[in-house]
DNA sequence: ATGCAAAATGACTAAACGGTCAATATTATT
DNA sequence: AATAATATTGACCGTTTAGTCATTTTGCAT
């Protein structure tokens, strides 16, 4: 297997486990097989590293979260699509799904990183924008707004990590649904 | 000034600023304007005082919580007694609101400090198992409701903390608190 | 087989860290 | 004023860290 993958898969582990500082680069060279070098000639530093995973997960994340959002015809079926979509990646990924929430805020990860990863949610940001233009849900400030969906979102998702088997339960997925879906509606 | 709350002092911002282990303790006592030696005498390690420091925001916290909880009559209002005494109290000690959030699910919290903390809401956690009783709010898992009040609330803490002005507009500390009114309501 | 470029290695280094402790300063007691 | 008790200090130490680089191994073209 290509070694960068093997360094990037170790690496996420134990920043989780462990948080960034309290992992040491020879810890995951070791955790990975290869020689503290490797690490080196791959990433140019430890936090070049966190940087690079950071950006892989968003990227993956929000490839799936548009997935089938075509055929959605409401605003509301459109939004629930989101958030299965969401659900579905996280309990697919748990370790990436941890992995963001952990760091998505840590001083580690760079402004930069951090501009180019939001910038993937625009056409998400968009959706809701429409939805308050079109007096759907709650007219509010668009920030607060994108920033309690998220909050329920995770909230929800942390619960179906939990509760793996909740996921095939379509009855449970609606009503958890239902918790954001109230929460936003006019 | 007392030695041992110029180190407290120091620390919060420290801490909230770098990250536990990006903040070394000669850091600390710098800026506490004490010698390295200092710290140790009031806290046996560096994870002692973050664990003192999280049980004294902790404590804080939950003592402004239940103010004027009693004369609330109604489910609803009670709950949002709790929600405005939150918000203020995190506006009023915003570093400690920060900290609290940063550090809640850190590995550097010891297990024991953990749940001394939880134990301080056990009074709210028993409110809402009576709303959901009453049939006031929808009827889940305890541990899922709980979890998600707690999202919702620390969504609109940080929008309030972002705009400190609106904690003095009635109007929106309604709607803000409909958020999460709506949500669990039934 | 041979030569060669690219990839991988791990012993090594300089810097930074948490924590110690003997010495010093401050405060309280008589 | 003398003494004892307590609080404070910062130079110092052993350990750990990210990152380097001369050397070795690997894979491929001829």
């Amino acid at each position: 297997m290509d070694k960068r993958e093997l360094i990037l898969k170790a690496a996420l582990i134990l920043f989780n486990t462990y948080g960034f500082e309290s992992t040491p680069t020879a810890r995951i060279t070791k955790e990975a097989g290869v020689a503290t070098g490797t690490l080196f000639n791959y990433f140019k530093s430890k936090e070049e590293l966190i940087n690079v995973l950071y950006l892989t997960c968003k990227e993956s994340l929000t490839r799936h979260l548009s997935l089938g959002l075509e055929q959605e015809t409401t605003f509301r079926s459109k939004l629930k699509k989101i958030y299965i979509n969401y659900i579905g990646w996280s309990l697919d990924h748990t370790d990436e799904f941890l992995f963001f929430q952990q760091f998505c805020n840590a001083s580690c990860i760079g402004e930069t990183t951090r501009k180019e990863g939001l910038s993937k949610f625009n056409n998400i940001i968009e959706l809701i924008a429409e939805g308050i233009e079109q007096e759907i849900i709650k007219n509010v400030n668009l920030d607060y707004m994108s920033n309690l969906l998220m909050s329920i979102l995770n909230a929800n998702t942390y619960y179906f990590i939990d509760n793996p088997s909740l996921a095939a339960n379509d009855a449970f997925l609606e009503t958890s649904f239902s918790f954001l879906w109230d929460s936003i509606k006019k």
